[in-house]
DNA sequence: GCGCTGCTCTACATCGTTGTATGCTTCGGG
DNA sequence: CCCGAAGCATACAACGATGTAGAGCAGCGC
């Protein structure tokens, strides 16, 4: 009910001490008789007494916050990214402030220098919509940063990714093993260089390449945006056109899973007529009907790299380091999808 | 490059007015002349100025950003809500911070006094593990907070929530409709006289006595936590202990998702031999196989309303009014799992 | 020519903390 | 008995913005 707010000016009057000392011990300054502190933490109690964050902040320069910018906490893949940097910075005393971009270019851009960008210590980037020739972009950056994905390689930043050349040629080299030719592919981006399509295509065609299987471009299926719908219709575009195929590789689990979803309908057995495996991991993987094999990017390991580096360019000692790129662990989950 | 940070006061400089007319020109007082206007705003261009908001809300005593307690990201339902209060609040000008409870009691309660409720003008709140014995705690409450869910009703605060009731009637009503008489109910929580359960579980007892139907425990399967994995072994033991059943309501989507994979996987099929009826709507029921007849609970609704009466709550003028119930509309989405 | 009103801008104090510099004890060593 | 070093506490000046009060200067009516 108390009107006004509590300041370290009303408890160094209730204990009878200076505001300073206040501070000192609200912030563990260690020369402090334990009278004096017991008296002091006494009247914060008593008089429910908090920091004023705001002014902390602008007097340190620092805000203990950093940013993360993501497409959309509606896709699973980065409500779960964001679950784990959440957990990774609370860890190390950070909060995360979160910032969605819609994917969209131009609200990537906005974040860089967003109002919010002054009042936090850091960003966590990960965006969707650049490309190699926004790097400009990245160099007018002068707040720590770190980057994450595939849209942006050897930019003025460190940079957590995984190896999606790898882990795709991985994937599909699931599939073939399995005794798969005629393995489909969702998702890919035509005309694009850069990026996880191109990438994760690079591994598919290195798997096949490396297992004698000829290329054949009717089996690759676009998909601009990355989600359950727009998988559905490229899987329903494959089978309309009828195109032989017995396994699908989805570029992420929510093309697999709009594929798998299409496949349920038509009546096509999975894995028995057709085997399709994910990329993410994400949760619900482990509860579709079937299952889906999928790729375990190591998203808990990238989330807490990121928080890492960005934590060191905050306040050292990795400050002036020249930029690092780290290259987080993949593994293949293999489920009901592609069992057998 | 430049070490130090751009402030008014170095744009007064340059602009050759004084440091209060840089800020008067940034928060658009009416009266400047066009002249000094645009030199101003030159040298803000020049300069690379952006307000410090750590200063301003010291400052105004107003931060911008309001809380989201949610419990976890990971769980799609809260991801669509987080994504959908960011919307709502952007619209109005306001920055959210999400915090995670984890759906644990003491984080829950740790998040009501916690450090950040300092640099938050308010608070919405989605708590999962208290009851209406902790109205007690949230009395202390000093700021604009809005609740959400069926944990607390009549607290002290604005509630938003939805007829749970009426929407869980409609859904058993729905399977009632196509001929099931059978119909068991997924995630109960025994011996919980509120919360989300024991409102759903009272509407699906009213919809089976309306129906003339008897109740019979046997149909009724409990799970503590709402996620897939919990609905997946519910589902397990009800078919395990030979129970009949034409139906299946999961009292969330999480559930019926559960559900569904373990019938798939025993081949027992949906909706031909049991339908399946979930609740919140999440994306994902409609790319499931089949995909998940479900409650659309107004998910929008919900967060632009608790935005709306938090800011009023915080700027007037509804400051002072009485606590408000607001029950945001639904409806049911007949999909695949309950056609026919 | 006087006073008034309305526009435009300025000086100053202030928001709640923390860094710096410094003062006052007390204690042990020479 | 003096001195330096530690231990403990304080005063003061910032951090960068905004609210308040009021100063100039037109233009207007009388």
């Amino acid at each position: 009910m108390s009107e006004t707010r509590v300041t370290m000016r009303d408890v160094a009057a209730r204990a009878q001490v200076s505001l300073k000392t206040v501070s000192n011990v609200v912030n563990n300054y260690p020369y402090i008789k334990a009278s004096t502190r017991s008296r002091v933490e006494e009247a914060i109690a008593e008089l429910g007494f908090t920091v004023n964050v705001s002014a902390r902040n602008l007097r340190r320069g620092r805000s203990g916050m950093i940013g993360l910018a993501v497409p959309e906490l509606s896709l699973p893949y980065f409500a779960e990214l964001a679950d784990s940097v959440i957990r990774a910075a609370e860890a190390r005393g950070l909060t995360v402030l979160i910032e969605q971009t819609g994917a969209v270019r131009e609200r990537e851009l906005a974040v860089l220098g967003g109002e919010r960008r002054s009042f936090t210590d850091g960003l966590i980037y990960s965006p969707l919509a650049l490309g190699p020739d926004d790097v400009g972009e990245l160099s007018v950056v002068d707040y720590p940063l770190v980057l994450l994905g595939e849209r942006i390689f050897g930019g003025p930043a460190d940079h957590v990714t995984m190896s999606n050349v790898e882990a795709a040629y991985a994937a599909t080299m699931h599939l073939v093993e399995r005794g798969r030719r005629r393995i489909a592919v969702i998702g890919a981006h035509e005309g694009e260089a850069v990026g996880s399509a191109a990438l994760r295509m690079q591994g598919y065609r290195r798997a096949l390449d490396h297992a004698g299987i000829p290329f054949d471009p009717a089996l690759v299926a676009e998909a601009g945006l990355w989600h359950r719908s727009t998988g559905a219709e490229a899987m329903a575009r494959l089978l309309d056109d009828r195109v032989e195929i017995d396994a699908v590789f989805g570029l992420n689990d929510a093309l697999a899973l709009g594929a798998l979803h299409v496949l349920h309908d038509r009546r096509v057995s999975v894995p028995g007529q057709i085997a399709v495996i994910g990329f993410d991991d994400i949760d619900e993987t482990a509860y579709s009907s079937p299952t889906l094999s999928t790729v375990h990017p190591g998203r808990e390991e990238i989330a807490r790299t990121a928080v890492d580096l960005l934590l060191q360019r905050i306040e050292g000692p990795g400050k002036d380091q020249p930029f690092r790129e780290v290259i987080a662990d993949f593994s293949i989950v293999e489920r009901q999808s592609t069992a057998g």
